[in-house]
RNA sequence: GCGAGGGUGGCCGAGCCUGGCCAAAGGCGGCGGGCUUAAGACCCGCUUCCGCAGGGAUCCGUGGGUUCGAAUCCCAUCCCUCGCACCA
């Protein structure tokens, strides 16, 4: 579209002026700076970025949500901290640095230079003085202490295991950084089939609080399910137990099974091709050693029955008899202990298995007699059974129930209760340059020392083009005295994945400056735990649950005090798309915040985001929902600019004698009571994080304002207030636009520091709003119904008092006969059969009777919203008691008033 | 296969937890009217069907159930999205 460029423009306002101007007086006062000595701060926070240069509309979306609700919970008058920082080690500062001949650092400074001057244009509201940089040594030396005492705390392990090798990036990836497409395992970052190595690398025991990982997602409910769901999978808890198997190799081999119930039934026993017994029965190069290495070292599909006889035999605990011994590919080596009795019976596999094999099946499980199977449907030769049920075939222990089997077989075999997770410890080595050092030394004689602390922070060497890890190639820098023995020795070259950076620079936020710890023990837990998260759902397994982990391991290393979570709620932001497809910059499918911001302003950017859709929804970028923030915007603009000119409500706006007061007053109140009745809910939907619902209410209400302005002149005061309210609760969406409109209505300070409004609805509005709205929709289909295209006249008749007393006391009563109950009372009784017919038909609708208004109220109301039955059929318009209007009250019921159109 | 979330009027989308005021907010699109030289913007309506006074019928994936009453609760079933997936 052609823009409004080089058009005049009298109305409305130059955002290309204003939005930087506000961006310099919020700098310039500190607004959205916090004091240390701050207490208990809202603490919300966004998803720091990997500082790639340019910022795209999922950012913008992202600090849109948590700048509009930080500066909600500013307005509201708490503390809020708002920080912003830069995930800025990782691969791509590598790649940009061998294809243009920079280095890594430079170019980095670079990029954050230009995101936060992006982040600046749009207004957003950071406290720049909490900035953290996690590629800086003042940042990563915490990186690298931190590593210490997790090492110092038996967290950290040296181990070498089998890996995911990306032949691209040239590293290693952790499971989390391995996704699969079509079978195929791929590199997170560049998509390259990956590779297993084995290599000995750096670890973190997350493992060890796997479980607690794992129950307390239970109670985050300030969490969405997804999220919550995804990292239950991940970390994949199984209850089961395990039991000791005697093989005819003399060995004892250990599985892990979730049925012990079924042990009877075990008729062959299957080591997964990578069990080291399997390696060791493999050693012959029989037909044995020939399916290993198939299974093992090539890329051949294995068939899922596909299995060998090792020759040997294991001793069934159960019934002591001998069972074969299989070497099969459907056993995988890391579930369980890579070993399992089969029970063809009651697993699918296994069935699949026994009959590719030829073994024998025996049914141990037998449909309870609750379940709704009939135990002679089941022929376990046909399919395996795989419900629990009751035992059966199990000597003395037939007739047990399966989860009573499971509790007594744990004794009576030998075995253990056993938590199972999918979990694996968290590989942090990488062999690249732009991350952490690890701050170990290796020497000849002492193996491997942590560098002391006063020698942190290990920084990087100069960055070197080479076609492996740079610090590997670094000899001077590797050749370093050992901490230990002071012989020669050699630093280690591996460096941190980058989300050791981000599993804790949310606590780094609190103390940015701090020289002897990585944040201050004391305000950190007082400041903790962040109150409101926001971020992508990509994520859920990796970085909200290594945050999670390190969370958990600084409480108990005394660095955090009463907080073991850190991330109180979260929000998941939803793709902002084009076209109904995700943005993506490969495809050109993209709209650009820079350009779309030096045309439209960032205040119609962040107004149409969130405007669009509820915060965790996708949304479409489209040209006409972002030019209706913008027409919006500059409407609000001028309604407010007319109001401070005294074009609205000025002297010497007057339309004509009496219209400010008298019969109008009622007009003034009935837009005072809208516009309270907008910031309550407003409030409401800010607090519930419905941006949309809270715009979609201020929009209402500059549509009345205008309305208001149209239909009489309007009192100084009513319109202010709701100029003003509206200013208000616009401020943490559109803020450039709000400073200027609360600099025009003569507000003191800054909109971005004032009070919120009083979100206290009106008494008695919500039945009010039901009134009008029902009555005015009731004149509408009398009218349209009785064909009356131009009515002069209506009159609309509030039912007498004594049927809103009869409302009332059905309300209340529990008397079986309301229709008795209501005629015992003599102010009902005096009106005789209609009291009587009244009361029948509460009696009918009984239980669905609302409160209703008094007579009074009810008049009071329908002549505050008259005006607008007016200007909408301009027509006379009476409101009256019953008294006045004797022949129409009849047909009037609390709520429901009768109307008469003429 | 397992798990989570979801299926609402032409479209998008609220409501569902806490059943009744729900023919179901709001937006978009469409239609009619106002304002305007005109367009845009803005304003007022209409947008399932029937009805010459506020009434009735049908309706919230499908089929049952609970209830005086169900878009809302329960069960079954189909479909969609996402996550995990040869998980012992």
């Amino acid at each position: 579209m052609t823009a409004g460029t080089g058009q005049q423009r009298e109305r409305g306002f130059d955002h290309t002026e204003v939005e930087p101007k506000w961006q310099r007086v919020w700098d310039e006062r500190g607004t959205f700076r916090i004091p240390d000595d701050a207490e208990d701060p809202a603490y919300v926070l966004a998803m720091f970025p990997y500082p790639s240069g340019e910022m795209h509309m999922g950012h913008v979306r992202n600090y849109a949500i948590t700048d509009a609700y930080a500066r909600y919970r500013r307005m509201r008058g708490e503390a809020v901290l708002h920080p912003m920082g830069w995930d800025s080690f990782g691969l791509p500062a590598e790649n940009a640095a061998s294809e243009r001949d920079v280095d890594p650092r430079g170019w980095t400074m670079d990029c954050i230079a230009n995101m936060k001057e992006q982040m600046e244009i749009m207004g957003l509201g950071f406290d720049w003085e909490r900035e953290v940089t996690t590629c800086e040594p003042e940042y990563f030396r915490w990186n690298q202490w931190l590593f210490t005492r997790f090492y110092e705390a038996g967290l950290v392990e040296r181990e070498g295991a089998e890996l995911n090798w990306c032949p691209s990036c040239e590293t290693v990836l952790a499971d989390e950084n391995v996704n699969t497409e079509g079978g195929t395992e791929i590199c997170w970052r560049c998509d390259t089939p990956i590779e297993h190595r084995d290599l000995e690398q750096w670890f973190f025991t997350i493992t060890d609080y796997a479980d607690e990982l794992y129950e307390t997602l239970d109670e985050m409910d300030g969490w969405p399910d997804n999220v919550r769901e995804m990292q239950r999978n991940w970390i994949g808890k199984q209850a089961g137990d395990s039991v000791a198997f005697e093989l005819s190799t003399g060995d004892s081999v250990e599985i892990f099974t979730t049925r012990l119930d079924t042990i009877y039934g075990a008729t062959f026993f299957a080591l997964s091709p990578g069990h080291g017994l399997a390696q060791e029965l493999a050693d012959d190069g029989d037909e044995v050693a020939d399916y290993v290495h198939r299974a093992e070292h090539t890329d051949e599909e294995l068939d899922q029955t596909s299995g060998v006889f090792t020759g040997e035999y294991a001793t069934n605990p159960a019934t002591g008899e001998e069972v074969p011994v299989y070497i099969a590919d459907y056993v995988l080596e890391d579930i369980g202990t890579g070993a399992l009795y089969a029970v063809p019976a009651h697993d699918e596999r296994d069935h699949a298995f026994a009959e590719a094999h030829d073994i024998p099946i025996e049914q141990v499980i037998e449909p309870a007699p609750d379940a709704d199977v009939d135990p002679e449907d089941i022929d376990v030769g046909e399919a395996a059974y795989t419900a629990d049920g009751v035992l059966t075939n199990s000597a003395e222990y037939d007739g047990l129930t399966s989860a009573e089997a499971r509790e007594r077989f744990v004794d009576v075999f030998d075995g253990e209760h056993r938590i199972e997770h999918s979990l694996r410890d968290w590989c942090i080595s990488r062999q690249r340059y732009w991350g952490t050092p690890i701050p170990f030394v290796e020497c000849p004689d002492c193996g491997y020392v942590p560098v002391p602390d006063e020698e942190l922070p290990v920084e990087l060497p100069e960055f070197i083009q080479t076609t492996g890890n740079p610090l590997d190639a670094a000899e001077e820098w590797k050749s370093v005295a050992c901490p230990g023995c002071g012989g020669p020795a050699t630093r280690e070259t591996d460096t941190m994945d980058t989300f050791v950076d981000s599993s804790w620079y949310f606590l780094r936020y609190v103390s940015p400056d701090l020289e002897t710890a990585p944040f201050d023990t004391d305000r950190a837990s007082e400041w903790m735990p962040v109150d409101q998260y926001v971020g992508g759902i990509e994520h859920a397994t990796m970085h909200l649950i290594y945050s999670r982990f390190f969370t958990k391991v600084l409480k108990d290393l005394d660095l955090l005090d009463g907080v073991r979570e850190p991330f109180k709620n979260l929000l998941t932001q939803g793709m902002v798309r084009k076209e109904g497809t995700a943005m993506s910059s490969s495809t050109g499918n993209v709209v650009s915040p820079r350009p779309f911001v030096e045309e439209y302003g960032a205040d119609t950017a962040r107004m149409f985001m969130l405007n669009a859709a509820q915060p965790e929804k996708d949304f479409d970028w489209t040209e006409e929902g972002a030019r209706s923030a913008h027409t919006f915007l500059q409407g609000v603009y001028d309604l407010a600019a007319e109001f401070a000119a005294g074009d609205v409500a000025g002297e010497g706006t007057a339309k004509s004698e009496g219209e400010t007061g008298g019969e109008h007053a009622v007009i003034h109140e009935y837009v005072a009571r809208e516009v309270a009745a907008t910031a309550a809910t407003a409030t409401e939907e800010f607090e519930a994080f419905r941006f949309n619902h809270a715009l979609q209410a201020v929009r209402e209400l500059v549509s009345l304002l205008r309305r208001y302005r149209d239909a009489t002149t309007p009192d100084p005061d009513v319109f202010e207030d709701g100029v003003v309210t509206v200013t208000k609760l616009l401020a943490p969406v559109a803020p450039h636009v709000a400073e200027e409109m609360w600099d025009k209505l003569g507000g003191e300070g800054l909109v971005a520091e004032a009070d919120w409004p009083d979100a206290t609805p009106p008494e008695g509005y919500d039945i009010e709003r039901r009134l009008v709205e029902n009555t005015r929709e009731d004149v509408r289909e009398i009218a349209d119904v009785a064909g009356i295209d131009d009515p002069e006249r209506i009159r609309i008749v509030v039912a007498p008092e004594w049927k809103h007393a009869a409302h009332d006391l059905a309300l209340e009563s529990d008397a079986d006969d309301l229709v008795g109950e209501v005629m015992g009372h003599e102010q009902f009784r005096q009106h005789g059969n209609e009291a009587a017919s009244f009361a029948k038909d509460l009696q009918t609708e009984r239980e669905a009777l609302t409160p209703a208004l008094s007579a009074a109220e009810e008049v009071a109301a329908l002549e505050r919203a008259r005006w607008l039955v007016e200007r909408e059929f301009d027509a006379t318009v009476t409101v009256e008691a019953d008294d006045d209007a004797p022949d129409l009250a009849d047909d009037a019921e609390p709520g429901r008033p009768a109307i008469r159109i003429d």
